[in-house]
RNA sequence: GGCCCGUUGGUCAAGCGGUCAAGACACCGCCCUUUCACGGCGGUAACACGAGUUCGAUUCUCGUACGGGUCACCA
């Protein structure tokens, strides 16, 4: 076989050669240790969990170590692309807080590695596919769709291993002649690698994350090119990833069985292939057993569920790397309040079996992030959540800011502060009471309290209240009213001798806070009537009192 | 079916030949407390199984079982 004659058969407009593309593709000029990763997302519209646990690994380990982090849209198949893909992809990372060195863009791109659209890059992988095949290792193949089940078929019947390859690659030995012939004829074709593998070799190999692995080295005869002359995933990934000089390919470890693949191309194209870090899956329990997440059954795989649920970026970040790193939890009990970037995060204490993703456990992270923010930061956040998942909710928040600002400041910022909100979406039901247009009641006066005494309660609090008193003296005022009617002032005391009281000051204030609030949990009752203001209050109590 | 990876409490997980087998979430109890939330204290609960190596295995090896991944002109 005359290789070169059939690489300018099949490739005649490709006349760069290598020698030229590792000129323009110079090694990056990065200190001893940086780390180049990317992110290399398809534009399918659709962006879930995996996309962003895969892309924050990439971007900590680039940015720990002073190297970069870039985005590669991988748009070899057309037919998976959707309009607008890409924007998600942008979008979804920008919100996310993901920033990134270089890479494709929505105006232009940035970077001198480029381009970073891989249909852009046809050329580029077209030099290296000539020169497979003048040194043999790549060749045509003109096998349909038809021939190639039925092979399968037959290598099932035959107990032999499905695939292309050894002597069921036939395509392997057509000659020059019969090549011509075919493509004379019209005839589609892919261009296929040659692989050296019989199967039978098993090849060492460390991964950063799974350690060290035993594989089946690769006999398969991949489709490099396909018909439409682009490039399948193997082919570009092994190429661009050389090219871009991207030291660690982090992906989900469903690559894994497909690793001795692109080792052996980049082998076979004399390349250093760069450092793998292979991510376990993650997984959702469903009846008694896991499974891989999935994107038809699973909402919260997607991207979108968490933002318009309303939790917060750095909620779902945070519980990400809890997941990601092991030690996270514990650096975060110790530096509550360091930003995650100087947590220093390492490829060893990635997990290596699939985790579960708890809802319930991002619930408690989230509520530890949110009540560690103070008011301004909230209302801003939350006002940001409600103007795109909440309109009504946000006109009300808007209407009157400081207003919004002193309800979310209740309970906020001391050394205790409540923790009883994970979610935006919580706020408008947690702030209803603070709105006559969200206001309902929920909850009716405890059974514990003889109707005619909540009716005296109400009756003579409404003589005695006074909208100036601050907390300790308007608590004391109830305490007052309490030992006047009969109620303990003091519970310790009420506990002791029950028979003595017709209950103590926490079903009297329980009275009040049902006839102002509507419920019988709410947060700090004298602030809450201090931000109702003397009107509200009273027309909630007698409103209230009606009702007895 | 072939190949590959994995298996510590309900969940996430420390552990890296000798530990009473950490911690977090959830759950339960108690305390604090004018409700709730917070906080404090305590509790229930785990090394899949079987062989081997070893004075000694959760830790090493091999089987078994179970779970997962993958076998496209998709990534």
């Amino acid at each position: 076989m005359d290789w070169n004659a059939l690489s300018e058969l099949l490739l005649p407009d490709s006349q760069k050669t290598p020698a030229e593309l590792e000129a323009q593709y110079p090694p990056r000029n990065l200190p001893e240790g940086a780390m180049v990763t990317r992110i290399a997302p398809s534009p399918t519209g659709f962006m879930h969990l995996g996309n962003l646990f895969g892309a924050l690994t990439d971007e900590r380990l680039a940015h720990r170590s002073g190297g970069v982090f870039y985005l590669r849209i991988e748009d070899t198949d057309a037919k998976r692309e959707v309009a607008g893909g890409v924007e998600t992809i942008l979008s979804t990372f920008s919100r996310f807080g993901l920033a990134f060195d270089e890479g494709a863009g929505i105006d232009g791109e940035r970077g001198d590695y480029g381009p970073y659209r891989q249909r852009q890059r046809a050329e580029t992988y077209h030099v290296f596919a000539k020169e497979l095949i003048r040194q043999g290792r790549a060749y045509p193949c003109f096998c349909t769709e038809e021939e190639l089940e039925q092979m399968r078929s037959a290598q099932e019947a035959e107990k032999a291993n499905f695939g292309y390859y050894g002597s069921y690659a036939r395509c392997r030995n057509l000659t020059l002649e019969q090549i011509k012939e075919k493509l004379a004829a019209g005839q589609p074709y892919v261009l296929r690698f040659k692989s050296n593998g019989t199967g039978a070799e098993k090849i060492a190999h460390k991964d950063c994350i799974k350690g060290n692995l035993e594989l089946t080295a690769n006999d398969q005869d991949v489709v490099l090119l396909k018909s439409d002359g682009i490039p399948t995933y193997h082919f570009a990934h092994v190429v661009d990833d050389h090219l871009m000089r991207t030291t660690h390919v982090v992906r989900g470890e469903e690559w894994l069985a497909t690793l001795p693949i692109h080792l052996e191309l980049f082998q076979a194209l004399g390349w250093q292939p760069p450092e793998y870090c292979h991510t376990a899956q993650l997984m959702k329990m469903e009846n008694g057993g896991k499974r891989k997440l999935s994107k038809r059954k699973d909402p919260e795989l997607a991207l979108d569920f968490y933002l318009s649920e309303g939790y917060p970026v750095p909620s779902v970040k945070e519980y990400l790397l809890t997941l990601l790193n092991s030690n996270f939890e514990e650096w975060r009990i110790a530096n509550p309040a360091a930003p995650v970037e100087e947590f220093p995060f390492s490829c060893e204490k990635m997990s290596v079996s699939g985790s579960l993703f708890d809802l319930d456990k991002l619930r408690d992270v989230s509520k530890n992030v949110i009540a560690a923010m103070s008011a301004e930061e909230v209302y801003s956040l939350l006002a940001d959540w409600a103007r795109e998942y909440d309109p009504d909710f946000y006109a009300l928040l808007s209407a009157d800011p400081d207003y919004a600002r002193a309800i979310l400041a209740i309970g906020r910022g001391g050394p205790k502060p409540r923790k009883d909100i994970a979610l935006y979406s919580e706020f408008k039901p947690y702030m209803s009471l603070f709105y006559e247009e969200l206001f309902a009641r929920q909850d009716g006066f405890s059974e514990k309290v003889d109707p005619a005494d909540a009716a005296t309660i109400l009756d003579r609090y409404t003589e005695l209240y006074d909208p100036s008193l601050e907390n300790d003296a308007w608590f004391a005022q109830v305490k007052e009213l309490s030992a006047e009617l009969g109620f303990s002032p003091d519970v310790k005391a009420y506990k002791k001798n029950p028979e003595a009281f017709k209950g103590h000051v926490g079903d009297v204030s329980g009275v009040l806070r049902v006839a102002v609030t509507g419920r019988t949990n709410s947060p700090d009752l004298c602030s809450v009537m201090k931000l109702l203001g003397k009107e509200r209050v009273l027309r909630r109590i007698s409103e209230a009192r009606a009702t007895l």
